[in-house]
DNA sequence: AAGTTTTTGCAACTGATTTGCATAAATTAT
DNA sequence: ATAATTTATGCAAATCAGTTGCAAAAACTT
């Protein structure tokens, strides 16, 4: 029921975005252990967005499970999704510094096309 | 006091390591109220690092004001540092979404050259 | 030194998330 | 289908990082 909701959105959802939306079905405390759960299995990821308005909030994705970045609107707060990844390798600069890179998060905020034009 | 520790610290730190170094002289409540402080007034900036071993935790750099990225080690938790900005421009992604990006932040995470040979 | 402003410690509070626990629902065995 | 066992749930209390109210302490003013 979690997933469905988390993958019928475009959006990432946060705990307490999907609790809103099936608070007569669900405790708030079980969509936590649900999507504690589906991470595990990896049938979802999560990324942590820091809001200046908002605060900090964890955010759920089925698409992100396959590598996938967002653009963060400071304004309307909604995601715009990335097509491509605009990070190049990582070699150069795993062969620089020695370092092995195994997971990279990506966080950009702006202003969405809409929220320019207000 | 506070300014000066993250100065010359090599290493991004966050709230609760800064207070350990100091309890004597501050409490946490004040070591809170004085990165509020620094960061509002630019001396430091901050960014939040999503550890599984240690949790979600806030960390203060001041070179991190000038625009730094750092590699996070996931077995030794020490961050190193990177020279260059390994995002390219923006300006195809910006183009193409309508989007415009004004902040980056970029997590990577993997083993730092010394706990790859342990 | 007396009055005013700022900073501090301490404890209580917040907000997101987790956990204990007893009950309810689902699953399996009888 | 029915008792026994496992798993999932709601609810409330706990946790954890961070914030805030408030009275006392320190620093400034005059």
């Amino acid at each position: 029921m979690i997933l469905e909701k988390i993958q019928n959105s475009d959006q990432p959802l946060c705990a307490q975005q999907i609790y809103e939306e099936m608070k007569e079905a669900l405790d708030l405390a079980t969509v936590y252990r649900g999507l504690k759960y589906l991470e595990e299995n990896s049938e979802i990821s999560s990324f942590l967005l820091d809001c200046s308005e908002r605060g900090v909030e964890r955010y759920y994705s089925s698409f992100f499970a396959h590598h996938k970045h967002y653009m963060h609107c400071m304004a309307c707060h909604r995601f715009t999704p990335i097509d491509t990844c605009p990070l190049g390798g990582f070699e150069s600069l795993e062969k620089k510094t020695g370092f092995r890179i195994d997971e990279h998060f990506l966080t950009l905020k702006g202003l969405c096309k809409k929220c320019q034009n207000k």
